[in-house]
DNA sequence: CCTTGTGAAATTATTCACAGCC
DNA sequence: GGCTGTGAATAATTTCACAAGG
């Protein structure tokens, strides 16, 4: 039985979650019953062990033999992420890429609901994004209060972030996705992560001028691949029209 | 000495580069002359080890008992960094997002030039986004041979990112940056970023949801701080009225 | 057979701590 | 006295490899 507590789970365990559900999800959709760490780790661009790992920090949600059922793996893992339940958030800095992350899908299917936006200008308060309105900074406090706002997101220009950032943390914000290029400095108890445009750009081109520096990286199959690689004759699939799967035999073969 | 040949450099460490560069490019902008490792480290929030041993690998910059030089370090970060030469990039996908980033400020000042954009839809193939037009994606490999693109940046929905990536690594580009939520296959010799919004979304979430299993983060500083909590009466810094910094002296003290 | 879950081993990254230099 | 550069120590993460289950 694994630590299933006060543990500390390896961050990059957490990261690896969403990834793990995003493919659980496409497997789900198209019916497959059940998949191996193996196929798993493919479509994942991770190794097996990686996988049975860290899903083993969770709980035993295996069966030796078969794999893992994936609807209920899926469940487990939203359940681990908290994508059961839905989470307010804010975004503050309504330029071109606070407007892009506003009609995101992204938001919807992983648990998360925008409630408020937010801008220093004049020119664009009062505005709506997908029905949201943009309002004034100075409202930021009260929304997020009358909210309970988990989760703030800051797209405004660098000079500006680490005062946005304040004035989230006084808010009660527990938790703030930057994508100002900016270093936050904030209390302990608040969760910081830092999207980063540009220094992924000078990562990979730091790899490119240097190639003998450069990590070995996973290789990643497509779903069909992963499937069709490992599959034997009582499971198997083609590609449909879109590039995506087709199941042609679940839950109990042909 | 350090390593300073074929050695591999680690991830981790080439990930903070990108950070210290900014870091020090702000504090040369301000006429800061020298910075210590535990100076930057609070600017950059991480630690001072950390800092001193990331650019070892990189040579002996410093100087004991001072610091390092802020603009001689800087032009070193960047030139390990490759930022000192211009490289062509591509943008594939310009919806909101696409459109955000291909107005970003990100690319001049890191040493990217935005060459080609890309989309699809007959709709909005022929508008132009900083003097730069939307192409269609049959052009796609013509350009990049042309313009010699080293980075392709994937905006597409997700299903239609592996389409892009394979025609990407077709027109040899070597390196991609993915924005889209999808796990891309590619050769192992084309290196692959992925930068994905609402898995970071759901990190924050999973940590709210179990503050016992989050990770202590390293405190970080403004740059204000990091100096003004160390400095002695040679070098002293106060805000000006952006909230930046101000060198009140420098080089040669008062 | 095949596949999980997991200790043990290996690898990688961080932090310590101090000799040596300014 | 302060600060760098770096081996040595520690911590974190990944991978191996295999016993046990279906």
């Amino acid at each position: 039985m694994p630590e299933r507590f006060g543990r500390r789970i390896p961050e990059p365990t957490v990261v690896r979650l969403p990834v793990y559900q995003r493919v659980l999800l496409e497997l789900s959709s198209h019916g497959v019953a059940t998949i191996s760490s193996a196929e798993l780790a493919d479509a994942a661009g991770v190794n097996a062990a990686k996988v049975r790992k860290d899903l083993s920090h969770f709980g035993t949600y295996g069966t030796p033999g078969t794999g893992y059922d994936v609807d209920f793996l899926l469940g487990q893992i939203q359940r681990e992420l908290g994508t059961d339940q839905e989470r307010p958030v804010v975004i503050v800095g309504i330029g071109h890429l606070g407007h892009a992350l506003a009609r995101s899908q992204g938001f919807a299917g992983s648990g998360f609901r925008l409630v408020g936006l937010f801008d220093s200008d004049d020119k664009v308060v009062g505005e709506q994004v997908r029905g949201v309105p943009i309002r004034p900074v100075s409202d930021l406090a009260g929304v997020c209060h009358a909210e309970r706002v988990a989760v703030g997101i800051i797209t405004t220009p660098a000079a500006a972030a680490q005062e946005v950032a304040d004035h989230l943390v006084t808010a009660g914000v527990g938790a703030i996705l930057n994508f100002a290029p900016a270093v936050l400095s904030v209390p302990s108890e608040v969760q910081v992560r830092h999207v980063d445009f540009s220094a992924e750009l000078q990562v990979l081109a730091f790899y490119q001028a240097h190639p003998e520096a450069a990590p070995t990286r996973e290789a990643a199959a497509t779903l069909r691949e992963a499937r069709s690689r490992r599959a034997g004759p009582a499971i198997s699939m083609e590609a449909n029209e879109n590039g995506g799967l087709r199941a042609l035999s679940e839950r109990q073969g042909p």
